[in-house]
DNA sequence: TATTGTTATACTCTATAACTATA
DNA sequence: TATAGTTATAGAGTATAACAATA
């Protein structure tokens, strides 16, 4: 097989794997928010405080407050106050939220399944591979 | 080789192809806002009036206007009138606007190629047949 | 005094509706 | 009258600065 350079394969595939990231996120329907989505999904594990999603959303406090009401108000997080600590807020998802938060990612599957059944199965090994190695390139 | 079902293989790979473009969108120093890099992009081969690029990046006509003002004001695109049809403008790259997106894709280029040197020879043979696959499969 | 969260205010990008110029 | 583009205005999301409550 012939192998480009290294410089030709990054550009290559930098390119498809956003054109396919951008894909998914016009084509599969947003019940969310790109950002209220990302909050939500930091919010899967553990509850967190205000500050602490938006030290890891890189967004400022009062940015990260609106996000958060806007998510309440649609009764996909709540607020609970912190016993310990009266000056801390703990924002986590609600059972509505992590059903939005599922189906979210059902939508997005679905997008990129739907265009993994016209492939062959020697293709489809090479995506099985490729798809690890993203995974930690990604993580890296 | 150990194959999964088509569904898991979409759901990691769709995973994987989002955060590599989410980290390059964050982490790719960016010289214009990623809707302005849109129109730029799609201005590189041909100019286009504003309503083709409202129609081709998916918002209203007054977005768009706003969108190319703001490319114009910095020196990155200028408008033209059509002499056959006094109605239409022509918005087209200047060459510094050419300038600015190709060192927007050698930054983000220069992302996966850092992560890529540290892989092995065959890890990048399977890359470099994910890469024709996922190309094909984002402008299907 | 330091920290958490919110409110006040302003700037940007988005939209719809209304307006101007041309076909 | 239909179309291209812009301007007017409003609704979100972002930010910084200022404020209230708690440690």
């Amino acid at each position: 097989m012939y192998s480009p350079s290294l410089a030709h394969l990054a550009s290559d595939l930098r390119l498809a794997c956003m054109r396919i990231s951008r894909r998914i996120r016009f084509e599969s329907t947003q019940l969310v928010a790109p950002h209220q989505f990302s909050v939500m999904a930091r919010l899967e594990d553990k509850a967190l405080t205000p500050r602490a999603l938006a030290s890891i959303e890189c967004v400022s406090p009062p940015s990260m407050t609106r996000t958060v009401s806007g998510l309440v108000e649609r009764g996909l997080v709540v607020r609970q106050d912190d016993p310990q600590d009266g000056r801390q807020v703990f924002v986590s998802l609600t059972a509505q939220g992590l059903l939005t938060l599922k189906e979210t990612r059902r939508k997005r599957d679905a997008w990129m399944a739907t265009r993994l059944k016209g492939i062959s199965a020697e293709e489809r090994e090479v995506l099985v591979g490729a798809s690890a190695i993203l995974t930690r390139l990604a993580s890296e």
